[in-house]
Order: C-alpha cells, then sequence, then structure tokens
DNA sequence: TTCCTTGCAAACGTTTTGCATCGGT
DNA sequence: ACCGATGCAAAACGTTTGCAAGGAA
C-alpha cells in the first residue's frame, strides 16, 4: 500500500501548515479521509468524535475546521442551509442536490471548467474559483428519509 | 409606456400569492425593481427604506423576503458571508463576484444552462435549480474600496 | 520552558418567534 | 369584524472570542 493517507502524511500536512500535531487535528483530518466524498458539519463532526470516544469542544472544531481550511486541505461550502458543510480537498468538483433527501453528489465535468473560463474572460475578470451546485431530484429509491442531517 | 413594474402589477402579483397588499410589501418589491441587477441583505433594506422614510422592523423584512421568496417573486443566494443576499427574480443566471471588492456582476450563458441539463442526465437527476457563482477579480478601477456593503 | 492549543462560557451577528396591537379586506 | 400583518423584545441559531489551563515542541 503506499497510501497518500498514512498518518505520517498527516503529520507532514499539518508541519507544512505550521500547525502544531495534535489528537484533534488529527482525528478531525482522519475523519475527512474516512469519506471523501462525504460532507461535514462542525456539529455533525462533534457527534462523530463523540461516538468514537473523542470529546472536542465546537469551538475548537471551528478553529480546526478554520485552519484546515486556510492550510487548504479541506474545503467550505455554503449550501442553501444555514450551517457550513467542509469537504476534504479534491480536484475541482462540483455538487448536485437532493432537495427531497438532501442527498450529495459531487461531479466532475472538464466542459463547465473550459467554460468558466470562457465567461470570466468576456467579463475581464480573473477567476479564483468557483462554485456550482445543481438542486433537483436523485431519483433513488432510498429517497424518502427527508433531510438526513 | 407599457412597464411591467406598475405599482397595479405588484398589488396582482402580490395577491396571486395570497398576500395582502401592505404597505411594507409594496415598498420592499419597489425597491428590488428600482434596481434589478442590486443584491439586498435584510439590513441594506432596512436602511434603504429608513432613508426613504420608511421605518419597518427588521422581523417584518425577514419574513416578507420569505414570503416574497416563496411566492417567487425574489430569490435568495447564499454567497460567501454570513448574511444572505437577495434578488428580484428574473431568469435563469449566474453571478461573478470580485474577491476584493466584493462587487457582484450578473451573466447569464446559454452554454451554461445547456450543460446543467447534460450533467443532470447523466446522474439520473431532475433538475429544478441551480447556483453558480464565480469568485475573482473584477480588474476594475474602482476596486479599491475594500467590501463595499 | 515556551507558546500554541484547548475547553468553557460568554459574546456575537443574523434570523426567527411570541405576543399584543394594528390594518387590509 | 375577521384574520393576517406588524413591531417589539426576547429567543434561537451557528459561529467566534477571551481567558485560564493543558499539551506539543
Amino acid at each position: 500500500m503506499t497510501s497518500q493517507n498514512t498518518k505520517e502524511d498527516n503529520i507532514n500536512k499539518l508541519k507544512k501548515a505550521g500547525l502544531k500535531v495534535t489528537r484533534s487535528r488529527c482525528k478531525i483530518l482522519e475523519i475527512f479521509q474516512s469519506s471523501p466524498d462525504e460532507h461535514y458539519t462542525a456539529d455533525k463532526l462533534k457527534d462523530m468524535l463523540a461516538d468514537s470516544g473523542e470529546t472536542i469542544g465546537l469551538a475548537t472544531i471551528y478553529r480546526v475546521l478554520t485552519q484546515l481550511e486556510m492550510a487548504d486541505l479541506i474545503q467550505k461550502n455554503n449550501f442553501d442551509d444555514n450551517q457550513s458543510a467542509y469537504e476534504i480537498k479534491k480536484s475541482h468538483h462540483d455538487h448536485l442536490i437532493c432537495t427531497k433527501c438532501g442527498n450529495i453528489i459531487e461531479f466532475v465535468n472538464s466542459d463547465l471548467e473550459n467554460l468558466q473560463e470562457r465567461i470570466s474572460k468576456e467579463y475581464n475578470f480573473s477567476l479564483e474559483s468557483h462554485v456550482m451546485t445543481l438542486f433537483g431530484n436523485c431519483n433513488n429509491e432510498n429517497c424518502k428519509h427527508l433531510k438526513n442531517k
């Protein structure tokens, strides 16, 4: 296994960002890596940490999330809710969100990336980043549980 | 003038939505119509209303915004801030946002609309709506005022 | 030992709600 | 006259911050 996500790697990533290697930061990073497509709110993280026996204060979680975001290890999303959803940083990608069950699907589309560049040029705009989110119904069988949070 | 935005029209729109035609709702609608490309926070609306001699409580503004949104007369945007920005509902369009000065530019692009449909189909997804926001620098001369709010 | 990190509680800013009053219809 | 709409104040909510105690280097 030449996994990119060993504990060693995380230690290096944190050090590189000038952050001390603490239990909280490692545990949080590991959760993100355990399900790379999942989106986590601060609250959800707190619950998951609690479930695995780690009691970490919400304040710390918010602080860590901010730091990991600045270190470019995770990405913050402001979807339609009042809560921010974080996910591990990957190459450019966007989201489909089911308005019935809240399910989030990620996708990558290079045509989209190109189109964004074209549009930016049209407005003499220097593109830094983007967000694109499609809302609709996922048409899955198990789209019955309303808003899994 | 065969304007679509007479007071008569607004009265009809409100009635159609099952809302009483009150001073607050009319004034707020008029502000949105006076600058169709502008984006307003609840706070900003309160200030503008105050400037024109209308003192309307923030609670009412939020209630009206929610109702106008449900009536499909305005649209709510959750950009990167903590505040929601509302604008009058137009045909599909998206945003370029300057990360330096906060300036918001609207654009419409039919290629984008088509591409969204293609992507949705790919995931067996029934598209209802979308959000696309490009962040970058607007390269305007007057891009010096940091974050005009 | 140093300074960063954490927990707790309190503060914060935005949005929502309860309730009495007001105003369309 | 009825019932929805409003104002005010208080509550709720997610997030941030101050401070004292704890932990990595």
